[in-house]
DNA sequence: TGCATTTTATTTGTCGACAAGAAATCGACG
DNA sequence: CGTCGATTTCTTGTCGACAAATAAAATGCA
């Protein structure tokens, strides 16, 4: 194999690169290692993923229809800004979400899908046992997009993930805040939240979700209003 | 000037031509002139358009993003099927939306907005008086985004509009084979939910915006019931 | 004739290059 | 010394062409 090196990765499946760079991206923005602001240079990332301008303009192409980067006629593109001023909308749609699939989950979950909520869980609780907060945030939106799965209305599992991956970058600034307190708590809410969908207790699971969605939003924008009181401090 | 006549149009803004494709693309399959399983051919709209295949490419991966065309890997890309069996659980996320922005325009409406909401309706009401069933379509998909946006909350304004969206063209199936009848109630529906919305009468507004999306959920699937014999006796 | 295999043909995905647009740099003039 | 304008530079948008992948057609064989 001395003579296949000189590339290391040369074979690239036709369809591929485009996947690759549009994940890597979308995981980049939406886990804050790229910050809101941070310029796309489509150049840069073509000779990195030694690759054309072509397919990774397509991949930015769907990262602005999603509203991950801000694409300027002409000019630069970057990756857009968190809109904290409308946040409390934000969470209001969060919320609201929260209680429609948990309530749906409640009412038409079927054994199989109870499993993988479990196994979600589980997953989540792990990750708050090893303190790791990147993990925390991805198996509790796997936890939660599982649950409404389990509410077999597509229509809504779609925006209601769709909410969760606009919210990542938030919730990536709460966890990075409390990375020391255990959010523990949240590993209980769950589990009742897991037995009253389990026991189709739909008015239950509605008011559980209401309160676990409110309770976090709390939280944060606690967190918030305490960061915007150090802005002015400066 | 008889060197430049050449080519009749061939100026055309930088930016410009990717979005004149979009545009057209998705009004055309909105509006059913390109109907599910249409194939959509890359060369074909080069040369009818008269720029590359790099611009056209651009706009079949925005409509891939909102789900209105299928892309097949390195086959064939068509106009994406409208999914009847999950139809159900389109028209319950959308009742939802209806109750959620309608309650919120009666919280969180201004001045202004009522003006534009009438205005709106004011069109409706014209479409109707006109047996227009396009113009039905879009004037009260514009009447009800109104709404949404007197309810300040563009996280719920934008899920609506993106659920109106995808329902417009089983909206189109359904005015297509109504517009014989004049869906005059629906003009005095919205009359009454603007005139709650306007007296912030919160509860009200709720139980009309439900009424309203029920009603019409109810006409569409008999609408669809019906067809369904009718394909079955073929 | 029927089936498997090769060949062709068509369509997509990728590439390198060029042109347009806007910011930055430089220079001239008041 | 500052301001306005031209030029340069840098990035994006577009183009034409080529390569890969797949379906369709053609060929060979039993």
């Amino acid at each position: 194999m001395t003579t296949a090196d000189t590339k290391s990765i040369p074979e690239r499946k036709r369809g591929s690169g485009v996947r690759m760079v549009y994940d890597l991206l979308r995981d980049e923005i939406l886990d804050l290692v790229l910050p809101p602001g941070s310029p796309i240079d489509e150049v840069q990332l073509a000779e990195r993923f030694k690759m054309s301008r072509t397919p990774i303009r397509e991949a930015l192409v769907r990262l602005a229809g999603e509203g991950l980067i801000d694409t300027l006629p002409n000019r630069s593109t970057m990756v857009s800004n968190i809109d904290f001023l409308n946040m409390h909308t934000y969470f209001d749609a969060l919320v609201l979400m929260y209680r429609v699939t948990t309530r749906l989950a409640a009412e038409h979950h079927r054994a199989e899908d109870l499993k993988v909520i479990h196994a979600r869980q589980a997953e989540f609780a792990a990750a708050v046992q090893a303190q790791d907060a990147l993990a925390m945030i991805a198996t509790n939106a796997a936890l939660h997009s599982a649950i409404a799965e389990a509410g077999r209305n597509p229509y809504f599992t779609g925006l209601f993930n769709r909410l969760l991956d606009e919210g990542r970058r938030i919730l990536r600034l709460y966890y990075q805040s409390y990375n020391d307190r255990l959010p523990q708590r949240f590993v209980d809410e769950h589990e009742d939240m897991i037995a009253v969908i389990a026991a189709r207790d739909v008015d239950a699971a509605d008011r559980l979700a209401k309160a676990h969605a409110e309770q976090i939003v709390h939280q944060i924008q606690k967190l918030f209003t305490r960061n915007e009181r150090l802005d002015m401090a400066l």
